[in-house]
DNA sequence: CGCACTTTTCGTACGCGTACTGAAAGTACA
DNA sequence: TGTACTTTCAGTACGCGTACGAAAAGTGCG
């Protein structure tokens, strides 16, 4: 009788050993020592194997004392989620597998705390649900992007083909851009989700409950 | 002498044939009638084919007269790329090929415009890459949060663990918001992205040039 | 107990992407 | 012409995810 749990403490123990890229069903199933499609019994996808084993981590984000100010918490509660996801290295392999996008929603814990917050805000449940899913599209395209851009090689030569982002700039067309694809690299480098953030969240708010949001910020629901 | 153009039109012509799920290396090769490792030479992955199809479409998106107005120049721009994405029926899932996030930088015309745009608007050429790159942020994660929920089954019974979005929360705790689910689903009916952007554009702008931002939208650079 | 039924296990097989190897064809120069 | 080198092609093989179906083990009931 194989359980859920000691399958994801072997997938963890093969993933320590070997890497997260020679993690498959077949290992798996010789790890546990059982046959590779016995496996599937107890999960539906290899998709669903590394959803169980995300949202496992997800679940584990600390949950710090946050900010009174309910704009200040929908952001830390976003950054904290964003930074676990940022250092989890599986994580963008995971998000960009189809069906799992939009399933984060189930470590709770982010959930809560961004909805309650645009409630204390001034927004309606449904306003905050809203605003709560507009955080998720702009966190997971920053997780993947980022992913992205940081196994991207060292673009030193290397011609035509093969050639790093933004090399079919028209370069003649822009003259004044021809520094773009420079620009874009140094910002892979920074940190910029939380300005990206906070102006999104910002202008949410500034849409669904201006009065409120233009105040300084001493209301507090 | 097999060319690029051959191979692109031959699997475009796989696909309209049997769906883009069918289309496979060994399966093209076979249309072109030619060995399997040949394409190889013309190609380097199947994520480069891939990326070779979207960004031939990407290419052929319209670009309609503009607003004149940088601001809302910005917005169409994004909004007609996103909206060539999200029916392009292969774009969730080319998106989500890892190496791929980020390329459509390649589709010229929209980092000219945006980043063009920004400049118009009071930026400088960093910043506005940097909007770009917010912008992008955005939208890959909407196309692919949206993609993911338009593949959702339809929500009927179905217990325990393969229930959808949000089954994990902890409605005990949350009384008030046992209907959060409900409304992601409804959400995800509509077409949310535009003001999500908008709200993402008008803070980000109020960040990098607030001066020229608060003005009511006479200036026009 | 026997018997029916469900759950759990696993062997086999398919198609996949692609690494590796080496043959074939094209090209340049002596 | 021959010879050396490069480009193009293909066969074979590996490990992968998983559909399918058969076997085995567990369970309830007469």
């Amino acid at each position: 009788m194989t359980s859920r749990a000691q399958i994801l403490e072997a997938a963890r123990r093969l993933i320590d050993r070997d890497g997260w890229e020679k993690l498959s069903i077949r290992r798996l199933a010789a790890e546990l020592g059982i046959g590779t499609m016995t496996l599937y019994h107890h999960v539906r996808d290899k998709e669903d194997l590394l959803l169980l084993l995300i949202t496992e981590y997800a679940d584990q984000v600390p949950r710090p004392d946050l900010p009174g100010d309910p704009r200040d918490r929908i952001i830390a509660t976003a950054a904290l989620v964003h930074d676990a996801l940022a250092a989890w290295p599986w994580a963008a392999e995971v998000l960009t597998v189809d069906g799992f996008v939009g399933r984060l929603g189930e470590s709770v814990w982010m959930v809560e705390t961004i909805v309650a917050g645009a409630i204390d805000h001034g927004c309606t449940p449904e306003q905050a649900v809203h605003v709560f899913r507009h955080i998720w599209y702009y966190t997971v395209g920053e997780i993947l992007v980022r992913a992205h851009s940081a196994h991207q090689p060292a673009e030193d030569g290397r011609p035509a083909d093969q050639a790093p982002l933004f090399s079919g700039l028209d370069r003649s067309r822009m003259p004044s851009l021809v520094a773009i694809g420079d620009q874009w690299r140094t910002l892979s480098a920074q940190d910029t989700y939380p300005q990206g953030l906070r102006a999104l969240v910002d202008g949410l708010l500034a849409q669904l409950a201006p009065e409120t949001s233009r105040k300084p910020r001493s209301i507090r629901s």
